[in-house]
Parts: C-alpha cells; structure tokens; sequence
RNA sequence: GCGAGCUUGGCGGAAUGGUAGACGCACAGGACUUAAAAUCCUGAGUCCAUAACGGACGUGCGGGUUCAAGUCCCGCAGCUCGCACCA
C-alpha cells in the first residue's frame, strides 16, 4: 500500500478543533465603536426566518456572504459580520395553533437548531451581537423609534380596505388570498374596511426616487423595479362639475376629478369613467340596484393577473352628465368602468379613445362618438383615422381649439396653464406608490405601543412604560386575534388622564423588524435603538447579500427607514446598503413516478435505463430541474451533506459551480467531485509538509520548473483577488484548481533547483488562497505546514509579486487577415521587427503569403502579428 | 402589453476588442488491482481528409464597425424573471 492512500483529512475533527480556536481567540469579534485606525467594512446577509430548517439557499447565501467577510478581514478591514433572526410570523402562530406549542417556544427552539447549523457551516459571524426581533429587547426599541415615528407625523391611522376572512376572522395579505379565498380557511374572503396603521413612506417618495441613482453598486434591475413601484408620472388634475347630481348628493360629490398625464387630449373626451369604489358610484348604488349589481361583479372578478387580463372591459351609464370646460354646447356621460382603479390617481379618468387603447375598446363596445385630437408626426389630417389602435405616441394637436398645431409636450403645457387660470385644474406629480399600511391583527408581532382613550384619543405608550411585552398566557382556540381576546392584556389606564383605556391589539408587519435590524446590529445591547458612534461608524453596510425575491418590499422599506432615523437623528445615512449582491437560487432535479406524485431524490437509484424507485424499483420520470422545494420534494438537506462530507464540501459546492448570480443546480456528482478535490488538495499540501520541511527551505537560485511553479503561484495570488473583488467565486475557484494541480505536478521534479522554496511558497498561498472558501481545511493545511503558529484567519491576504508573474516565454500568434495561421514562441518584449521577422519565416505564413502582398502588418507586443494581404 | 436579463462543446461555465472553449462534470482509453473502489495518466468543439502533415466551419439568427468581434453598434428570434387595465 502506497503512503499517498493512507492519507485523509479528517474533516470532522478539523472543524471542531477550529471553530474552538477560532471562538477561544474572539476572533471575529469587533467593537461597537469601530477603531478610527482601521478601517471598516460591513457585510450582511439578509437574516433568516427561523423555520427551524437550514435549506440550501441559506447555504449560499451566507457561504458568499462569509467569503466577503474572511477576505476583507484578511486585507486588513475590521469587518462586521452580524447574524440575527428575523423571528416574528405567522408560522409560529400556525405552530401553536396546530400543536399547543407556544410561538416564542417554538421560535427559540427553531433558532437553536439553525445556530448550531450555522456554526457548523463555520462562518465568520460576531455571534455576540445575534438577536431575534421577537425579544422584548428589540422589539422594545422598535416601540420607540414608533413613537417617534408618530411625533415626526409619519405615522397616520385611517381606514382601508382589508382582506378579511370571517372564519379566521382576520385580515390576510393580498398572497394569502387563493381564488378569493382564504389559504387556512377556505372561505371567501371578504372586502372590509378597517381601521389600520399606516407609515407615511409616500412623503418619501421623492428621496427615495432619487436616491436609487447613488447606488452604483446595486444592480440595475433592482433598482429598476423600484423606480417602476414608486412610479412618479407627471400631468394634472382636472375638476368636472355634475350637470345633474342626484338630489341625495352632497357638495363634495357634485364634482368628480380626474387624473391623466395627457391633458392635451381634453378635446378628444368622449366620456369620464370612474371606478366602481368612486364615493359617487358608491352613493349611486344605493338608490340604484343596477348599479349595485355591476359594482358587485366588478368585486366578484379574481384579482389574479389572468382573470385581470382576460377581463374584458366593461361599464354602466350612470345617467349623470358632466360639463367639458371648453366646449360649451356638449356634455358628457360618467360611466362606471370596472378598469378604472380606485387606488391610482383621483379613481376617476377622462375617456379619450383616439390617444387610449383601454378608452378606445370602450368606446368602441358603447358605441360612444369621439374626436381624433392628436396627428402622428407625418401623417396628413384629412387622410388619418383611429380604427381599432389607439395612437399613444405624442405629435400635433387637431380638433383642440386653441391647442390646434401645438407639439403635445406644448399642448400639455398650455392646458395646464388654462386649466389652473380658470382653477379648474392644477399640475400635479401622482405617485404609484402608496403608504405602507403596518397593521396586523395577530398575536405574534411587535405590538403597536399606542393606547386609545375614549377621553384624550389616541396617545403613544410613554418611553418609560416601554415595552409594551407580548403576554405569554394566550389561547389560540378561539378564532381571531390572540391580543384581543386576552382577559386583562388590552385593558389599562391612560397614561394621559388615568382613565379606563384600552391597548392597541394590532402588532406590527413584520416588514417593520427587518427594516432596521442591520443598525441594531452595530449595538445590540444599547438601551436606545441605536447607539451614535457605533451606527454611525458602522452603517452603511459596505456588502448587502441576499435574494431578489426582496428586490422591492424589504430593500424599499429599509431605505424608507433609514430616511426616517436620520430624520429624527438616530443615524447620519441615507441609503442602509452601498453595495448588494442578489444571489440565485438553488434548484435540483425533480422526479415523478407513474402516478404523477413527486419523489424525493434520496428514494431513487439512476440505472443505466434511467431511474428507478429503491425500493420498489419502479420506473420514475426524470423532470425539470426546479427550484428546491418541499412541495416538490427535490430539496436536500444541508445537514446530510455536513454529515458526509463537511462543512467545506458544501461551501466549495456552492460558490464554483456557476457564477453567483445565476441559479446553480445541485448535483450528487458535483458534491462528489467536490470532495475528491479537496481530499486531494489535503494530500497535495500533506506530501509539501512531508517531503519540505520548513527548515530545509532556503532561497537559491531557481530552475526552470520552480520559476514556473513561482509564476503560476504569483499569478494566481493576482487572478483570485481579481475574482473575489468582482464576486466571480466560480473564477476564483477554478483558479485555485490549477494552483493546486501545478503543485501537485511539482512533486516529479522536486530535486530541482529552488524547488525546495517554490513549492512552500505555493503550498502557503494556496492555503491562505482557500481561506475564505474553505476555513477549516485551510487552517488545518496551514498547520502542517507551519505548525503552531499563526492561523490562517490572523494572517494577511497574501500580495502577488508582479516581478514573479511575467512570463520567460510568450507564444505570439500570426494572423493572415485576423485569421490564426500559425504561432511562434519568443521571449517577452522582443522588438516588433524581430517578431515580425520570425513571423515571415514561419513555413506556414510562408506558404499563405505566397504570391501575396502585405498591406499592412498589425502588431501587438506578446499577443499578435496580423498581416493585412490582398491578392 | 411594459421592463430587465440570458442564449458559447453532451452539461455547468471561462475569455481588459487580440490564439474561443480556462476550470470542472459526464464520457472514452490506459496504468495500478485477483477484482472493485480510490488514485494516477491520456484523449476529446463539429465536419472533411490522412500513413502522417493538414484544411473548412464554429459563441441563437441577419446585418454593420474594425487589421481583428463571443466581446462594440443596428435589427430579429427563442428562453427566463419582474410588473401589469397605473390613465
């Protein structure tokens, strides 16, 4: 037996050992305050849900997190590397629902599963400042950054439409809602006005428009989809009076207004259409049972995208008709339309066929006559006509009165003019955007520190009598929210006039906890939210790494927090994260069996055939790679892949398979393989620390093979700090393969001169090099070969020598017209003439050059000769 | 409908405008072994051709810029994702 077959690294000891090191030394451990001196960098991954089960995508996004953090520690950074839990949520609720557990047990219990996992992955977290937001110790803080949300007026309570279900009796979010109905109950859900929290993120509508345009290093894609949510559009607001209110009609619902970015085309109107929840179609439905009946379908229609698409348009004349400002003999009809949006604009538009599509198909359906008011750049009036497309690009105003010949940028300028001059009309910014409604009606959430009094209204729970604490004896057996049901919690005095007054019994979005978490993080134990000089040295987060799943809610409601704390000079940013990194997914392989039932992929065998059920040995589909997911039961656990073949296989699997970004497939092969690598990088170094020792190393002259071994080591020093600064993990690793299949090959011709010295040094950088990917091997290659000494994760990142990387040979390729014909070796930096000189001397550019002349010869030192020939 | 991204061998992918296919997987052949596993070595874009040398084609498709294009520009197709009656 050969010695090489004997050797095998232990991965299971390793990682124990290390991480004990590691924790013995505080090593990842750094202050509140960051040390002026040196400089800081903040890397954070999006913290978990505490399900109580590390997937796979945890795996990843916290591996490329973790190799942010271990190389910028190495290059000298003092790095912030927090991890907390996201804790609040229904599934706790859920928990204890179904199985009499209490959520805070159940959510304890959960977090100490995944820490132990997270531990085990070995990342390089500061585990002193771990939190969960449902301690009272975070939760607490939140209440006063509330309160003081209420005091700088960002907080405002109104009514709003709810999805209610009345068996749960509570309110769902819009994804909870399946078909209309509710996702636990199954009963129909209904549309119901409530009293609800609302954050006032619409006042930050602009800033946070314009802050998108700082964040260089965030992709464009996210920040595209925030610009789109918040939807700035510019135009006007324009007020018809009824000709005809019913008599039952109010003053405020005599007039209805509209909103359009085209106040150009007021001469084309035809109608004006309001939304099925407009007051006025509300006031009308009482008195009028068709009414009533279309606004009820309208409600009735999914809410899906599909049912929305295939809806066709549709609509009822109320009867009521209004005035047109500038045309005097003519008034229009107010239709209800079941595509106008209540919650967009005014819930009111003017119809305009000729300039919109949506207005065009209506019109077209009634019936309803209209006026072409917009010529298309080069089209001639008397020959152009709308047929079944609306024209929506700008051009020149006809039929328009005193807009005739106007651009529709002018037109829309001059009507706004005359619009607000006759204060009928302003111009206006409208925003897609909409306030951030907070309430929840569940027990397990940050409660909404606010007490209602029937004398003094609503007051804040003063800062002393924070928190406002969870209670702990709940019953979650009666339907509804746990909060207003309990005996005595709600019941209390108001802090005001000592009166009998009752708590809110909302609790807060959980949106709400992750939307400062990270400034927590820089003084998790402050007795304020956030503690000055340790927020502000810290924030921003240098590196943000998360899913795109968040590339709107979460990401959006943190900048509008971040916004808010400075304005009430908790923090001096502006923009919580510099940089983001939006990792893929994970996806696997998912199989089928006759029936059409998902099969896991640990119960099947892949034959030569194809695949078969282990036990039972039936024929299973092989089909599409998806996303991992229980419901399609092609997730594979973390744990077992620790288990098998240690924490360092997973994370090397995980980052260099494919670029970050992209989903990644997990493959049994590609885990394999993984571990065959990293065995035989242990041997590699194993054999280095053998056949080397440290004090037979001494800096000679070099041969060629250990000038070779010390350019490739140099070269890859430089060609995996290049990858690891542009996050192409994949890059870096594959990189590191070669470095390692070099030293390897180095073995056969170790009795070379100064190979004694290049092979340490390979050796050595190759185990700093792996640091970041691969901790606990990296450390456990460094003690063979310095034992005892420092760790790799107290060492610097090594510098590549740049002396050391040029080549001693270069091979220059000779192109005939751009096309390779042949290649010729020289030595670096020779002279254009000589190079071209051999290049012309080469029998196969002889041969091509043959009864041809060279225009012109193209030369680039050490890559390129290319001769232009005609003939 | 609007927007973004992607498209390179059997597969994942690499490539500051300068030798396309690094690195890895899978595959094939060989060494070691009684055998297997493990390990090591070798091969491989496609097509044509050969004893050998060699040649043509090739980064979704069609154009363009350039001495030179996977890379830059214009147009098109397909796939993926996001938003979606936003007036």
């Amino acid at each position: 037996m050969s010695e090489t077959s004997i050797i095998f690294y232990d991965f299971q000891n390793a990682e124990r050992y290390w991480q004990k090191e590691w924790d013995k030394n505080h090593i990842f451990d750094v202050p509140d305050v960051p040390d002026p001196n040196i400089p800081k960098y903040y890397v954070l991954e999006m913290f978990p849900y505490p399900s109580g089960q590390l997937h796979m995508g945890h795996v990843r996004n916290y591996t490329l997190g973790d190799v942010v953090a271990r190389y910028k520690r190495a290059q000298g950074f003092s790095v912030l590397h927090p991890m907390g839990w996201d804790a609040f949520g229904l599934p706790a609720e859920n928990a204890a629902r179904s199985r009499g557990i209490s959520p805070a047990k159940w959510t304890m219990e959960n977090i100490a599963t995944m820490r132990a996992m997270l531990k085990r992955l070995g990342f390089s977290l500061n585990w002193d400042r771990e939190f969960a937001t449902c301690q009272p110790e975070y939760y607490g803080q939140q209440q006063k950054i509330f309160v003081n949300l209420i005091k700088e007026g960002l907080v405002e309570r109104r009514e709003s439409w709810v999805n209610w279900d009345p068996v749960d009796q509570t309110v769902l979010a819009n994804e909870q809602v399946i078909d209309g109905k509710g996702w636990r109950s199954g009963a129909p859900i209904e549309k119901k006005q409530l009293s609800q929290w609302f954050l006032k993120i619409t006042e930050f509508a602009q800033p946070l428009l314009n802050g998108l345009k700082q964040l260089d290093h965030w992709p464009e894609r996210v920040k595209i989809m925030q610009e789109r949510w918040i939807g700035r559009s510019e135009g006007a607001r324009i007020r018809f009076a009824l000709q005809n209110p019913p008599s039952d009609f109010d003053d405020a619902l005599k007039s209805i207004e509209v909103f359009t970015t085209r106040p150009d085309t007021l001469f084309g109107m035809a109608f004006l259409a309001i939304s099925p929840d407009h007051p006025v179609a509300v006031q009308l439905a009482k008195n009028h049972p068709d009414i009533a009946n279309f606004i009820a379908e309208c409600h009735q229609l999914g809410t899906s995208e599909e049912a929305i698409e295939k809806a066709e348009k549709r609509g009822i004349d109320t009867g009521i008709r209004i005035a047109h400002p500038f045309i005097s003999d003519q008034t229009f009809p107010v239709w209800i339309a079941n595509f106008v949006l209540m919650d967009y604009g005014t819930g009111a538009v003017f119809g305009c066929p000729c300039g919109d599509q949506r207005d065009l198909d209506f019109a077209r359906k009634y019936n309803l006559a209209f006026k072409t008011v917009v010529l298309p750049k080069g089209a001639q009036e008397d020959q152009f006509a709308i047929s079944d497309v609306a024209n929506t690009e700008p051009g020149i105003a006809i039929n328009s009165d005193f807009l005739n010949g106007l651009s529709t940028a002018e037109a829309k300028t001059a009507m706004i003019q005359r619009l607000e001059e006759m204060n009928i009309g302003k111009r206006v910014v409208n925003w897609r955007l909409r306030d951030w409604g907070i309430s929840r009606q569940r027990y397990w959430g940050c409660p909404i520190p606010v007490i209602h009094c029937p004398e003094c209204g609503i007051v804040p729970v003063p800062e002393d009598q924070l928190p406002v604490c969870l209670p702990e004896d709940v019953d979650f057996s009666m339907p509804g929210n746990p909060l207003e049901n309990h005996p005595t919690w709600k019941h209390v005095s108001c802090p005001h006039c000592h009166g009998p007054a009752q708590r809110e019994t909302d609790t807060c979005d959980t949106f709400v906890d992750s939307s400062w978490y990270f400034a927590r993080f820089t003084a998790p134990t402050a007795s304020s939210p956030v503690k000055d000089q340790a927020v502000n040295g810290w924030m921003p987060v240098d590196q943000y790494v998360g899913g795109i799943e968040h590339a709107i809610l979460h990401l959006l409601y943190a900048r509008f927090f971040t916004r808010a704390m400075h304005k009430m000079d908790y923090l001096k940013v502006d923009e919580p994260f510099a940089a983001l990194f939006t990792q893929g997914m994970v996806m696997h392989e998912s199989y089928k069996d006759a029936n059409g039932e998902w099969i896991a992929p640990e119960e099947i065998e892949r034959t030569s055939k194809g695949a078969i059920k282990k036990d039972t040995g039936e024929a299973i589909t092989i089909g599409r790679i998806e996303k991992m997911s229980k419901s399609k039961k092609n997730t594979i656990a973390p744990s077992t892949i620790i288990e098998r073949f240690g924490a360092d296989t997973a994370r090397w699997f995980v980052l260099s398979d494919n670029p970050p970004e992209r989903d990644m497939e997990w493959t049994e092969a590609g885990v394999t393989a993984t571990s065959r690598f990293l065995q035989r990088l242990y041997r590699t170094i194993h054999n280095v620390s053998q056949q080397v020792p440290i004090t037979s190393v001494k800096n000679e002259p070099l041969s060629t093979a250990a000038s070779d071994l010390r350019r490739i080591t140099h070269r890859t020093i430089a060609a995996v700090t290049d990858a690891l600064e542009n996050f192409a993990m994949n890059v870096a690793i594959a990189r590191l393969h070669e470095l390692t299949s070099a030293l390897n090959d180095a073995e056969k011709s170790s009795d070379q001169e100064g190979m004694n010295f290049a092979r340490r040094e390979a050796a050595l950088n190759l185990s700093m090099l792996c640091g970041p990917f691969i901790p606990y091997m990296a450390e456990t290659l460094m003690n063979l070969l310095e034992p005892n000494t420092q760790m790799v994760v107290q060492r610097p990142w090594p510098i590549a020598d740049k002396s050391l990387m040029a080549a001693t040979k270069v091979i220059i390729a000779i192109q005939i017209r751009g096309k390779l014909r042949a290649t010729i070796e020289t030595t670096p930096n020779m002279d254009e003439n000589s190079v071209i000189e051999l290049a012309r001397k080469e029998p196969a550019i002889i041969k091509f050059l043959e009864g041809k002349t060279i225009i012109k010869t193209i030369y680039v030192p050490n890559k390129i000769v290319n001769f232009v020939v005609n003939g």
